[in-house]
DNA sequence: TTTATAACCTGAACGC
DNA sequence: TGCGTTCAGGTTATAA
């Protein structure tokens, strides 16, 4: 599911819980990719939620003692509900705030239990799995001389270079396959042969992408919906991600599935060289 | 060091 | 209808 788009859209939807202090904390299933802290009630029992931000995919509530790094995995949601709504099949996590008097819960949900939630007293930044990670797309540290200089060592499809978190956060299986059709570029073309200003079309294209997937609210494919339980609209627009066998909507001719890295990558054989 | 693969877990979709 | 198989948006650890 998320990808940073949805991350981002699920960042925005939180904003109403800032400024808000815990007054309860229930975890039903601690085992999520890795163990909850088992003590998180007591850690964030009346502690007050700072500010809500996001490092590639990952959330960060700023709370008075600390930081709880949040990442969805693939089926992670996260909603606003209030004290009545009883919790449903892989409601794991419930942090409850009072919000200018009004009690709103922060419920996370996670049919597969990929996606996690740590407490760290630190920087998160200084997290290892925060401080390896490579610049955001929508960054100007984000550039072509950047993305030139980590392919042409690379002999891996483009489409695992720009996956991967350590080259770029936030492209995911759908947003890589969209960006590679945007570029012109084959996914399965080896990196180091890419030439510098197909590298630059290729930048550009995942910042345009990831932007105009974030305006219109993330993919909603199976399982995402916001905060509020709004689908997004950005599934609408994918040219070529799950529409294999249909027709390009630039040349007409066919798209094209193959796997790469055991992921669905969606190509046009005319489109993209 | 780089790249490929298995693993984590659940449920939907599909074929027989 | 029921069972078995395959696949899915992410990321890490391990093997090659």
């Amino acid at each position: 599911m998320p990808e940073l788009p949805e991350v981002e859209v699920t960042r925005l939807g939180l904003a109403p819980l800032i400024n808000g202090t815990v007054y309860n904390v229930e975890v039903r299933n601690f085992s999520l990719r890795w163990p909850v802290n088992p003590n998180l009630k007591k850690i964030l029992s009346s502690q007050k939620l700072i500010s809500l931000s996001r490092r590639g995919k990952y959330l960060l509530a700023d709370f008075s003692n600390g930081y709880l790094i949040i990442h969805l995995g693939m089926s992670g949601r996260i909603s606003i509900v209030s004290e009545k709504k009883l919790p449903i099949k892989h409601d794991h996590i419930d942090i409850c705030f009072k919000v200018d008097g009004n009690k709103k819960i922060l419920r996370y949900n996670d049919t597969r239990r990929f996606g996690a939630m740590i407490w760290t007293d630190d920087n998160p930044f200084n997290h290892k799995l925060i401080c390896t990670l490579g610049p955001e797309p929508l960054s100007d540290e984000f550039n072509t001389d950047y993305l030139f200089d980590i392919v042409k060592r690379k002999t891996q499809p483009i489409k695992s270079t720009i996956m991967d978190s350590h080259t770029v956060v936030g492209v995911g299986n759908i947003y890589a396959s969209e960006s590679l059709f945007l570029a012109s570029i084959r996914p399965q073309r080896q990196s180091q042969k890419i030439k510098k200003k197909e590298i630059r079309v290729l930048v550009g294209s995942i910042k345009i992408v990831i932007q105009k997937a974030i305006e219109r609210g993330g993919s909603t494919l199976n399982d995402f919906y916001s905060v509020n339980g709004q689908s997004g609209y950005f599934q609408n627009e994918h040219k070529v991600y799950a529409r294999e066998n249909e027709c390009c909507t630039n040349c007409n001719g066919k798209i094209y599935l193959l796997k790469i890295a055991q992921r669905s990558s969606f190509y046009c054989k005319k489109c993209q060289i």
